[in-house]
DNA sequence: TCCGTTAATACTCAATTTGAGTATATATGG
DNA sequence: CCATATATACTCAAATTGAGTATTAACGGA
């Protein structure tokens, strides 16, 4: 063995709302997130990615983050000796747009392969399936029994414990633990969502925990929205990343009170009731700006 | 050229707080962050660091979480192009321990290399000269000049913004950006705080900011603290790490208000004053357990 | 022994922020 | 002109947070 060469590769999980959906881009079908080499060429890894996309798919990138860097051995898709891939993973935010033309990389909603995510009409009915697999996986060693339970009351909201959407990585690693994902020898059960290749899905399950938690702390959502958009529209994308339903109100409330948006003086009348007005992010002032706070109780001495 | 190698290197930012001072483990006094390379045998990322900063040093980890990678030619530190290194970053979170004995590496304060950082005892009066540089820096470019005193204020906490502890990494960078920093040219001032090898002190940063952030969420403290403590030194922890004080009844009643701890029975009477209860986490009931909640409104239904 | 000092611990109270719900306004399509 | 669908504006109680006060328990000299 010669020239045991290490790959590095990128990966990125690509997100747009369109229609209240949330989708990633995928290749292969639906089968698998784009990824590419790293090339020598390039400047940072950031720029890297950027080029590449811009090539592959006709979508610019506005916000692009990176998410996790991946060398485990166990979980590397080429699974003989020959080097090993290092897999470096991103999170890109695309704006609402046209639906794709044909040829080119299809986009795929979310909660295909994640099913047990959306809670917007309520708890998935396939969270029973999925319960009932994962009670088998605690009572399977007895020893760990306890610890299983608390982590999957905890993870799937049971038993008491409240759903937390946040959790979403969290939650398909324990289904990957307890095999009951294809890609950990799991059979195939629509319930348990539509598999990826390699660690693809792991990878997307990261950004959508990633984007759930950031939606809350930065102003990343506008990234996501045309121009000109409506509360509503608004408070949908916002729902459709969540997994959750709003409270109306006070969602505007929250809204207004962040002093992100303002009017453009447009209305809206797509919808068929009251027209509503039309809003804009405001670039300018907030490019840099923190929303949440301390949750530290400060002295002010 | 026959062999481009690309090298693939793990950086640690291992930090331990003794007698409220945050530290970090450094080699070649002080001047840099522990790094090694990836070695092929290695099951995967993680365990391969494990193993090598139990070999370098007496340390357990307890707590280890990747950072960033980094792969940036123009920060590279062989500046040449025989190949390109891949950094991939850690923070690693250790148990306070007695002073290490001579010929390990040494514990270095955070605030040796961020003096800027500590705000316990008010405002530093390093950031006046440092607002003096960055000032000079802002009406240098008349036609970014606004979009730099916003995001100079917004960081610093100047001109009606209040200081942020978790905007860390965002100083720094400013500051390099502005070519104050000695690893982006500025020249030697003790109120730029000391210099690091390569990218290191950006790694260092990356680190102080995430574990600010993440100290407000999870329970990751726990694992910088002794087996017992008082509800002080669980205080003072928490303060060396913000790089503020704290309101003391205030403190008290958030810890207990999230259940994480529990008496041991035992008193201390090591400060001088009233002796107080001594605490411990109670690590086996909430291992996964997330602290704030939504921010979202939701909407019950 | 008493008194100043240093903490520990226990409360109080007002100001904000949240959660939940109600009321009114303005379109559209029969 | 009315049913329907949404937009927008308020209300109000409950919970959380920020700030401060009071009391208790040790130690170390004078």
């Amino acid at each position: 063995m010669p020239d045991k060469q290490t790959h590095i590769e990128l990966i990125a999980a690509l997100t747009a709302v369109t229609s209240g959906v949330p989708r990633v881009m995928t290749v292969r079908a639906g089968e698998a997130l784009p990824s590419g080499p790293f090339e020598l060429g390039h400047r940072s890894l950031q720029s890297g990615l950027r080029e590449w996309i811009g090539d592959q798919t006709g979508h610019p990138i506005g916000y692009l983050e990176q998410l996790y860097t991946f060398a485990d051995r166990d979980r590397s898709s080429a699974g003989g000796d020959e080097g090993r891939t290092i897999s470096i993973s991103y999170l890109g935010l695309v704006r609402e747009q046209a639906a794709p033309g044909a040829g080119r990389p299809g986009w795929h909603g979310w909660y295909e392969y994640f099913p047990w995510e959306d809670h917007r009409d309520g708890r998935p009915n396939c969270l029973l399936s999925i319960a009932k697999g994962l009670h088998a996986w605690i009572i399977a060693e007895p020893s760990r029994r306890e610890h299983r339970q608390r982590r999957t009351d905890f993870a799937f909201g049971l038993d008491g414990s409240p759903w937390n959407e946040d959790l979403a990585l969290q939650r398909y690693e324990l289904l990957y633990e307890a095999g009951i994902v294809a890609e950990a020898g799991g059979k195939a059960d629509p319930a348990t969502g539509r598999p990826m290749f390699a660690d693809h899905r792991r990878i997307l399950a990261t950004g959508i925990a990633r984007l759930r938690a950031k939606i809350k702390y930065r102003p990343v959502v506008f990234e996501l929205m045309p121009e000109n958009f409506t509360l509503l529209q608004l408070q949908r994308t916002v729902e459709s990343l969540a997994g959750l339903t709003l409270h109306k109100p006070n969602f505007r409330r929250l809204i207004d009170q962040q002093e992100l948006i303002e009017e453009t003086g447009g209305m809206s009348s797509e919808t068929g009731g009251r027209p509503a007005k039309l809003f804009r992010y405001r670039h300018a002032v907030l490019e840099e700006r923190a929303l949440s706070g301390s949750r530290l109780p400060l002295s002010r001495n």
